[in-house]
DNA sequence: TTGTAGGCGTTATCAT
DNA sequence: ATGATAACGCCTACAA
């Protein structure tokens, strides 16, 4: 069978489809007992507006983008898919759907120029900031999600304070000689989580060390290589890993040096990645909220799509320790 | 700027918005110097047809629907994103685009009451074939993937054959008492495994002992209850599992029974996640190609658009045997 | 080769 | 309270 139209409806019930649409909108007034025949055919039929003439005419389509670097969507360690789908729900709650769409480099994506979202997520800090700036002047609503730049919305982990905590708890457990790996510094959150590791130090009165730094490469096996490359030069006593993939990673280069975890070398990752819970020991990581995130973006999204002109607001989430066995739960022995 | 239409290129090329639309879409003859002066403009003015609009009157949306359980979805050990990106990327390549929608009951989705959709593929084996049987009659082109049944096209993993060569695997290297473990045997893949393991021990003339087979509960921690049950009442040499979370969960839950991987009980899982690589030791898997399951889905979503009434097709995809070392390498002493 | 006109399904503005 | 009617932007006969 067929799709219902306005039309059809309008034939059934023998009014007009102005009638129709206006009982069924609850837009104007309509009498009370057509409005129910209209409501109980219309049910009948299994009637729901055709939305491609809505959105003509409305002039909104009630999607929303959800747009993700192709590169950081591939790669298998990525907590997107939770935020994905968290988000999807938090927009079907308002009756909003989503549109999933990669993106390579800085063009506009077909999304936009056809006009098929009303707004649009941005998620994830490698996103390029031209097509951002683009974007912007389009005047399309829109919100920065686990990122954030000048001017243009966000909402993002609080991941200096994260990474902050991370380093104090180890500092607390006794160790002095703490070092930092990722599998890249060339990634926002990485440099931020850097940059939490580096305060804690200076609060603490403790040096920093370069020598104690070191990066791998963009992969599953980047904190392999980053750890292997640390422990030639260098022997800390514990160390704090960009993301809980790197930490996991790097676990397996400190036992295949014959070093014990969290004995000889602590571990703490960043994420709380479903990972941490299967790695041995099980992984101490800084948990972040990836459903808030969620609501709190696609809230903050429908209000600027409302009322469009308002200055930028920056929401930054707090993240949470998890203590696991990592890094060993008293304080070392010097 | 506002988005252009083809009236303003019209405007400013000094012809009708028909011809404009002719030279644009290429369907009817135009001069080929005004084809070339419009096709100038359009591209000064960044002009893409209004989707609203193109739908309205071609009666087609060029968005296909991709379609999961909410639960499913919301679990974070699923390696549905990867599917995800991989599928984007290959409708792009089509000219289509990507709606993700979540399904929670068997209630027609907005998606596709409103039109919003041409096509829909429809993902994991969780979803309620009242919805499936539903839409089909809705004559809406669909495609099963990582999942199957009779009448509806799909596209899935030899789950089967999968486990069949996972279990044979261990049979080859010595083992006669292998246990399978699931976090639940509710799941058309996990049985379609638990079958495979079965049909491979029948196959080399061992026993199956249903006190080799347990179930754990849905979740991270399924694999580490499932075992725990299991090692109360038997002594398998080795261990199946229905994937890889739940072969990561058992490993610790035979750790904590102070027994050695592979020494004395060998494990292999199902789908090679990420996962596999920071188990310790490195977890042996039957690797699934969700990039190729993307690709094949697509393309049979898009033929069957074109050309609905075909008789429906299955398209299996095999698994291959990744061999690390939760298993051993060489047959075990008996 | 080009333009005119009608229509896709819905909403909104007028009359009545 | 209801019904014509005119958009919305695009496509496509049909006519010129």
């Amino acid at each position: 069978m067929k799709r219902p139209t306005l039309k059809a409806i309008a034939e059934q019930a023998g009014v007009s489809v102005a009638t129709v649409s206006r009982a069924l909108s609850g837009r104007g007034r309509v009498d009370e007992a057509t409005r129910q025949r209209i409501l109980r055919i219309a049910e009948a039929m299994g009637y729901a507006p055709d939305m491609a003439a809505r959105s003509l005419v409305l002039r909104r389509t009630e999607n929303i983008g959800f747009l993700i670097h192709a590169l950081q969507s591939l790669s298998p360690h990525t907590f997107y898919g939770e935020l994905l789908t968290a988000v999807e729900r938090e927009l079907r709650r308002h009756r909003y759907h989503l549109q999933f769409a990669t993106v390579e480099d800085d063009s506009l994506p077909t999304l936009i120029k056809e006009n098929r979202v009303d707004g649009l997520l941005l998620v994830g800090c490698d996103l390029p900031p031209s097509l951002i700036w683009t974007l912007k002047e389009r005047r399309l609503p829109l919100v920065l999600v686990d990122n954030h730049m000048p001017g243009v919305d966000s909402v993002f982990t609080d991941n200096v304070g994260g990474a902050f905590q991370a380093t104090a708890h180890l500092i607390r457990l006794g160790h002095r000689r703490i070092a930092f790996i990722a599998e890249t510094l060339a990634n926002l959150s990485f440099q931020e989580r850097f940059e939490g590791y580096r305060r804690a130090l200076e609060a603490h009165g403790l040096p920093f060390d370069p020598e104690l730094v070191a990066e791998g490469e963009r992969g599953v096996e980047g904190g392999f290589i980053a750890m292997g490359r640390l422990l030639e030069r260098a022997q800390p006593t514990a160390v704090v890993a960009a993301n809980d993939p790197t930490a996991a990673s790097a676990m397996r280069a400190i036992r295949a040096r014959g070093l014990r975890i969290p004995e000889e070398i602590g571990v703490v990752g960043f994420d709380d990645d479903p990972l941490a819970l299967h790695t041995d020991p099980p992984l101490t990581t800084m948990r972040v909220f990836r459903a808030r995130m969620a609501a709190l973006a696609v809230a903050r999204l429908l209000d600027l799509m409302r009322n469009p002109e308002q200055p930028a607001v920056h929401i930054c989430i707090e993240t949470q320790l998890i203590v696991r066995q990592s890094c060993g739960s008293s304080p070392i022995p010097s």
